[in-house]
DNA sequence: CTCGCTGCAAAATGTTTGCACATTC
DNA sequence: GAATGTGCAAACATTTTGCAGCGAG
């Protein structure tokens, strides 16, 4: 089934670089090829290993550079923890985030209707599940009205 | 009000410590307190220039470890994203997260529920929202039966 | 007095940047 | 042919480790 989709999602992806002005590079369509087949959550790492037995030329940064450009032009996501230094939380209580993408803010959310939501049973009998918590990501009020969608830093 | 409970929390802290066989140390006092005022979800790093202004001989790695060391025992709670190298994620639609706390490996959760939680009007007047999700922590059903609570690392 | 903790230094790991050459459009 | 992308190398940032001496219990 996912071989079936992957000229589909190929497509997709090539028209997307043309959109967004990027040229369709042998290395960047292996890349997003084997971001099909992995089906996981990779690190630049983990997804140089294994282009690099097809390319073996390639270089690590290549590979980081494409997986960045591929976030920034919303083709793939980043997940939670974006790569940021290990954050630590001194409230133990439950309680949800709000992640600003731009100045990198962790806003802590106290909300019930987040509290209140149950693990179904299913995830349950699969995981130990220790800790649940609703992530949200966007733009905080500082950040959102002047900026729209790119990642830039700000210390 | 912080400042009222400021003594309660310290005493907790020392007793804590005690139970767990740690040494109540004036650096980690002094990081407890700051960790108290700060209110935020510092790094290793910010807590460090803080800690510094009061211990100007303090090293970073003691802040450093001393962090770890309390999460370890519970203290505190290091936040999603863990300091793991970042991680992309092929799959943009809706979907929600299990993080193994011992392997590492994040699953891919479907959960209609999930799916259908709000965001209170209240946070969406204090955020631009670009993206929600439930994030679950534990351990996966290969960790999970062998190991308990601690953190010990695994490749 | 003992063992855990601290500070220092170095190593390991992960990320970013600058530049010359190659390649896409 | 112009401008972007790649590979290489070095810089940078963050985290981890080893060890000698200090200090809490």
């Amino acid at each position: 089934m996912q071989q079936r989709a992957s000229t589909d999602h190929l497509k997709a992806f090539a028209e997307k670089c043309r959109r967004k002005k990027l040229r369709v590079t042998p290395q960047r369509t292996e890349i997003f090829k084997i971001l099909l087949k992995l089906q996981t959550h990779p690190s630049a790492e983990g997804v140089y290993r294994v282009v690099k037995t097809r390319f073996p030329n390639i270089s690590f940064d290549t590979v980081n550079r494409t997986l960045l450009t591929f976030a920034e032009i919303g083709l793939i996501d980043v997940v939670e923890g974006y790569g940021d230094p290990r954050r630590f939380d001194l409230n133990l209580e439950h309680h949800h985030h709000f992640y600003c993408m731009n100045c990198r803010k962790i806003t802590d959310l106290f909300c019930e209707a987040f509290d209140q939501l149950a693990v179904p049973k299913d995830i349950k009998e699969r995981f130990t599940v220790t800790n649940k918590r609703v992530v949200l990501r966007g733009f905080c009020d500082n950040c959102g009205s002047n900026r729209v969608g790119d990642n830039s830093k700000q210390s």
